[in-house]
DNA sequence: AGAAGTCTCAAGTAGAGGTTGACCCTTAGC
DNA sequence: GCTAAGGGTCAACCTCTACTTGAGACTTCT
């Protein structure tokens, strides 16, 4: 009996209030209900009683997420689940960017106004995101363009490392809009796959204006204090 | 009868077969129920006959799109059609010192379009920051655009305690702002002061030029995989 | 041993999303 | 002006999804 009893399993009544918070609709019977539309599948003790394990726990999770945030019926969710083929292999380089010209570091220097120093502590610190081809770094127009920003920057004395949290929250905050638009775009139907692009556009729009906003509006506390 | 008899006008019925190729399970009786929710407003005749434009017909397809394709519920989808009256791009952005009207939870809902159930909880994750005066919350004009943009996300299905993050960063990249003109901002000197209010202006623009590009740099990652 | 928790299975419910039918009115074409 | 084809409302009905409820029996924990 060594097998996975080391983890942690959780009955069913358990499970029901770990997730209470996030799911106030969660019930007991619900869950059995899952279970029996095919969307779970928990182990099971010897007596008949459900054992979920955190795995089972996540998926219910996700589940619950794609019903409450996304509309979708439980239909659709089975089928979602029920396909990890969404995970990559497709090389679609699609739509949101057109295939842009690329520079290299002299170009990148030179538009940007700022030196190889700069550029290089930039990328250290996540700031510039080239692409390596045959070891020559090619760097996105975008990439110019922040890297100007950040030379601007640099001469109000504020160096790399101290924006490196303008990346990692840029970062999360895209990572918010891939949880809502990620399964359309990576959907099968090419229509789904469409919409889901914009929404991403939409998303976007609507992200930067609240970060805009949320930074302008803590910008002007500081003015008034 | 002279007006917008110009513009070629459809009957229910030539709607309905207009549509049958893309959406094979339309009827008149489904056009009908859908006007009957609230989704629809077609003209009519002085018969009460129903008249669709263009634009109607576009609405409708849109209603059909979003629901055989993203699954969304009649509800939504009305809300999402509801809600493009945000569309004016306020490029409004007075000054920073400037004092603005203050509006009350009422009014903040109103100009948002949210409801005061999503106000609270927007204001528990710290998104809105009323001044509280004598019992009363008074909400700043930016406050009603980070509620529009907060509740556009929420038909997203993004709740605003998933827009914590938001908040928290663009708190932490004022206060990286902070540290640099703080000093300025604070001093006797009112010449000092001024041109601390103006480094404050440009940094503030280049900081909010650099995250929007962070983060759409991160977007169209996204979009490309 | 006993209380608290869980099991299954059948039946019931609530709401969304329409459809159908009865009955009357409009409009276009002759 | 007549008439056929199409449209109008309204109430009742229907189907499907997503659960809930209740009865009666069993399992687990202490």
């Amino acid at each position: 009996m060594a097998t996975a009893s080391k983890t942690r399993m959780l009955t069913i009544g358990t499970v029901c209030s770990l997730l209470k918070d996030d799911f106030p609709d969660i019930s007991i019977s619900k869950i059995r209900y899952l279970e029996d539309q095919g969307l779970l599948a928990p182990r099971r003790t010897q007596g008949g009683y459900r054992l979920f394990s955190e795995d089972d726990l996540e998926r219910l999770e996700t589940i619950l997420r794609l019903q409450r945030d996304e509309f979708l019926p439980l239909r659709v969710i089975r089928q979602e689940l029920a396909s990890p083929a969404a995970r990559d292999r497709k090389r679609r380089r699609a739509g949101l960017g057109e295939e842009q010209p690329e520079l290299d570091l002299t170009e990148l220097c030179e538009r940007a106004g700022i030196d190889t120093r700069l550029a290089r502590e930039l990328e250290e610190f996540g700031l510039l995101a080239p692409r390596t081809e045959g070891g020559e770094k090619r760097y996105a127009e975008l990439d110019a363009d922040i890297a100007l920003a950040c030379g601007r920057l640099a001469q109000f004395g504020i160096a790399p490392r101290h924006l490196r949290g303008f990346r990692t929250a840029a970062d999360r905050e895209a990572g918010l809009i891939e949880q809502v638009v990620g399964p359309s775009l990576r959907a099968r139907n090419p229509e789904r796959r469409r919409a889901g692009m914009e929404d991403l556009e939409a998303l976007g729009e609507l992200g930067q204006g609240l970060s805009q906003l949320l930074f302008w509006r803590a910008l002007r506390r500081l003015a008034s204090t």
